[in-house]
DNA sequence: ATACCATGTATCAAAACGATATATCAATTT
DNA sequence: AAATTGATATATCGTTTTGATACATGGTAT
């Protein structure tokens, strides 16, 4: 049971739209792709060795314009595994919510600690949803445009889930504070 | 920099109510815990043998009620490793969504197979938040008791952002499948 | 009897994280 | 002109976590 790697569809999805360096796939992650996923260059660059000696992917030396770097290309058969994957409609979705956790375990300490918890919470999630909405206003102009419907919906995902987490903090902190009428 | 290991601290929280098995710490984070942590075996038995070495819980065979078994307790050095963590108000939270991912680079197949996709994911919402809903009544009526709002919060956390993925599938559906008016 | 499932502890390979090391190039500062 | 800074770029290392597996016991239903 070849435990499949997650981050080699991140990878092969990536590719299937350009050539990239592994310093680009790291970029590409940690922009739109960050709301739902994540990787390290710990594990992106072995991946693509693995991938490149398993023929999902090609490596070229581009030393061109500027400095050294290794350009990646999918093959057709990375292409087939991606497909593969995408066509299996079961996913494995997971949240690890460190504020949650905190939370769930409040009762150790003052209610105070935990509703600053919930503050710091509440900010980053406000700063992240002004971001996603800048994102849905400039998508919803190109939306006509090929594919960029899968990038809008993902981008929309993360707004109504955000503005979910807003309207539960009020709740959270009115009801820890003894704002109950 | 001791990479704090996060495993710990839902050990030590479980534990700050009652004395555990690692048996029973997997099945108290695959009950009410999972909608927002997980752990496996695999880290809680390592992460008990290094606490117990740490001096933050201890080990005691009990072989009297059925079969031997190990239980674990706090030690006052584990409680404050607890509250050092809960009160610190940062928090890393990270979700990893296999779903999304498979939206985001559906351009590589038909609609079809990323409708299929989204349909999965709502089904299991959907199943997920009738439990939920389930939690949230039989805890509303036990609110007043010690402790029961962090338990109580973190349910209506779920029920907040589940209702809001089922809103978005609606949509996404929608929009894939043509139907804007 | 025996089959089955929940209980219970433990380990292992593989995957991912997070930090760090190293080096080059471009732009800015001094 | 020289020095500094920050972005680019590849790579590895120890640690944590996952997911699977192994193994054994106790209770219960057939």
């Amino acid at each position: 049971m070849a435990n499949e790697r997650k981050i080699d569809m991140v990878i092969l999805g990536l590719l299937s739209h350009e050539p990239l360096t592994g310093y680009d796939i790291k970029k590409r992650i940690d922009g739109a792709i960050r709301f739902f996923w994540k990787g390290s260059f710990g594990s992106i660059y072995p991946a693509l060795n693995a991938m490149e000696k398993d023929g999902l992917v090609t490596k070229e030396n581009s030393s061109e314009s500027g400095r050294e770097k290794i350009v990646y290309a999918i093959t057709p058969s990375g292409t087939a595994a991606l497909t593969a994957w995408l066509k299996d409609s079961q996913a494995k979705n997971e949240l690890k919510y460190e504020t949650l956790l905190k939370l769930f375990f409040g009762g150790a300490v003052d209610k105070q600690a935990t509703v600053h918890t919930i503050e710091m919470f509440e900010q980053n999630v406000r700063q992240e949803l002004e971001l996603l909405k800048r994102y849905e206003q400039n998508l919803s102009r190109v939306l006509e445009q090929q594919d960029h419907v899968y990038y809008y919906l993902t981008v929309t995902f993360g707004i109504e889930t955000y503005e979910g987490y807003l309207r539960w903090c009020e709740k959270a902190k009115g009801m820890l504070l003894g704002n109950s009428p």
